[in-house]
DNA sequence: ATGAAAGCGCTAACAC
DNA sequence: GTGTTAGCGCTTTCAT
């Protein structure tokens, strides 16, 4: 049986050959290719012309080669644990950074890793200069991968704070305020009258559930009640299953709870599947906060949960925003401009902070039924 | 618009740089990099100990250029709606193909659209000689970029079974079985001495919701009760949302129905919470299996859903090494091998079937609680 | 405003 | 075996 793909090694037109064609010399097809400013345009045209007729597509290869240039960048998700599979996350932030990519005539290179081997394979890569930059999502804490980058001297913005503690110089990064919006939640639950409001932790190895509990805290630590009381807190990992077992340990060590913000919506899922399961009521006697605003999830759960939204897409966005921004920034000759830190880089999003090398976006409390 | 770009790297060694290092030609440094092959033992290792002294790391687009070859491949995904997000399906895939590639040494260029400028956009691209191939998704049946992908000449390979009738020339594809699945599903649930099976589709303008549909028809035709009753099956949209719809309208219509197959596993959640909100029991009153087995999902709803498993990484994989295969015959210049047919393309997989173009990936029945 | 010419870093004939 | 050399297709001074 044959090979359905044909090959057609059919040579593509060249520059040379468009020249011809338009009876100009490389050097204008080329002005003319690349924003044609200072060629006449009648000239112009007749090059435009050309390029239409013979189909003509630049070869990035040999453009990439004189220009140093690829008009590429990496993505880099380092997670050995399935997880980023599980929820549209990942996806959703690859969608965001292509749209910004696209729109500035970049490509994507996707660069999946699983273990120490793919870590070389990766810092190799990067470091070979066959990329504009990258942008990075470093999920743990103890990943090595992020610093390697760092040091490989690509240009680099992670996707959430990165988490170390002893290099120099912070990288930039793109997070959700994850602090603050723990805080809404929280808050939303006092304002709700409760005062017994537990805390189901993510997995503390990332910088998200870290924050997420800070934030928890410095309600707590607010409240008339003197808060933090520890046996309100339940470390937990992000998943349902998770979110079973730290409700139910939760309400045989403190039976009183009356309500709980969950780390993440896949937790309060479990917790929720919990409650029911030994007859409490939400959230008339447990209320409940998720947050993500994981959809349709959060809508269908029974009862709809309230959570706290964050834009995982707009967070993509930004982070290649930030990468092209910072590439340009640096060929200007900047060292490093006094501007960015003050206002946003997304030259129209007034709602994110930028405190220092992160750009932080807020989040929102989607009132459902649970809270 | 080109985007603004980087800034200069520090200039990396080149290939005439170690050739000088290791007191040898440019040329002997080319072969030792790419093999090694027809150089005397004792020069190649000071070719490589002057490789790693100076941390050359090939130029690629430099190779390219006169290769014409990327060691690269572009994924297009090519879906309007935000299904995509939404389930772990692309992810999945993604993964497999990313294993696949990294095996092989070839990237990854990822490759997002929605809508029709960026048809244009990612047709050109292909047909702009940037990577070696393509791995596209073509989730509609009326979906142009497909097409316009296969007319481009780029050596392709399709992820589900393409839905086109009139062109000429079927092109590669892997796909699971999703008719052997369905039909798996229905007897399962016939077996179970279930007389009236509904279906609830999945969107009908996808193959592979067609193939179930036909599936589960198969079986209904040869049930003694002379089958296929259209008013067992209710059009849907593979959502959660979709199949309670479906799933009302199917009690309203029949409430006799003893069995449903939904077209997969989201909509058989949603076909739970209805079967449940009308006090119906799952499986003593009606059964119900899905298709999926999407995790943690299906293992974790109310009651454990019993369904059709298929093995999406499985099916990214076999995709790129149908792909790399493809492209490295066509290199070799073989005019297609007379083995490919017959044999598994997998080269280890023994149990997926290759009719004609297609490699069709096998599915499992996982029985949980529900059927 | 336009063209001529010099490479970018590499591979592949071809010569030795 | 190893070196020499001629480009791959493009951008970019530098003349004109």
């Amino acid at each position: 049986m044959r090979s359905p793909v044909v090959p057609e090694a059919v040579s593509r037109p060249t520059l040379e050959a468009v020249a011809t064609r338009a009876g100009v010399s490389r050097a204008t097809v080329s002005r003319v290719v690349n924003g044609g400013y200072g060629v006449r345009e009648s000239l112009a045209e007749r090059v435009r012309r050309a390029v239409a007729e013979l189909g003509y597509v630049p070869n990035q290869a040999a453009r990439s080669l004189v220009t140093k240039r690829h008009d590429a960048v990496a993505v880099v998700i380092a997670e050995p644990e399935a997880r980023v599979f599980t929820d549209p996350f990942f996806a959703l932030q690859l969608r965001g950074i292509s749209k910004e990519l696209t729109a500035h005539d970049n490509q994507l290179v996707l660069l999946l890793t699983e273990g120490r081997d793919d870590h070389t394979r990766v810092a190799r890569y990067l470091a070979g200069g066959h990329v504009d930059g990258a942008l990075v999502f470093s999920l743990h804490l103890d990943d090595p991968l992020p610093g390697l980058i760092h040091d490989a001297g690509v240009p680099t913005v992670f996707g959430g704070r990165p988490g170390w503690r002893d290099r120099t110089g912070t990288p930039l990064y793109v997070d959700t305020d994850n602090r603050g919006g723990a805080r809404t939640a929280v808050r939303h639950l006092a304002g709700l009258g409760r005062t017994r409001i537990a805390h189901i932790t993510g997995a503390l190895d990332q910088t998200s559930a870290v924050d997420r509990l800070d934030g928890y805290r410095d309600v707590m630590a607010e409240t008339a009640d003197g808060g933090g009381d520890p046996s309100l807190v339940v470390e937990s990992d992000f998943t349902p299953a998770g979110g079973e077992r730290a409700m139910r340990e939760l309400l045989d060590r403190r039976p009183d709870v009356d309500a709980v913000f969950a780390a993440n919506d896949l937790t309060a899922l479990g917790a929720l599947r919990v409650l029911r399961e030994r007859g409490l009521r939400v959230p008339e006697d447990v209320a409940v906060v998720g947050f993500d605003d994981m959809l349709p999830l959060a809508e269908q759960s029974d009862p709809p949960l309230t959570t706290v939204r964050q834009d995982i897409e707009q967070m993509g966005r930004l982070m290649a925003r930030l990468l092209l921004r910072g590439a340009s920034a640096l060929r200007d000759g900047s060292t490093g401009s006094g501007r960015e830190g003050t206002s946003g880089p997304g030259g129209g999003d007034p709602a994110a902070r930028t405190p220092g090398p992160g750009v932080i976006l807020p989040t929102t409390l989607i009132r459902r039924e649970s809270a």
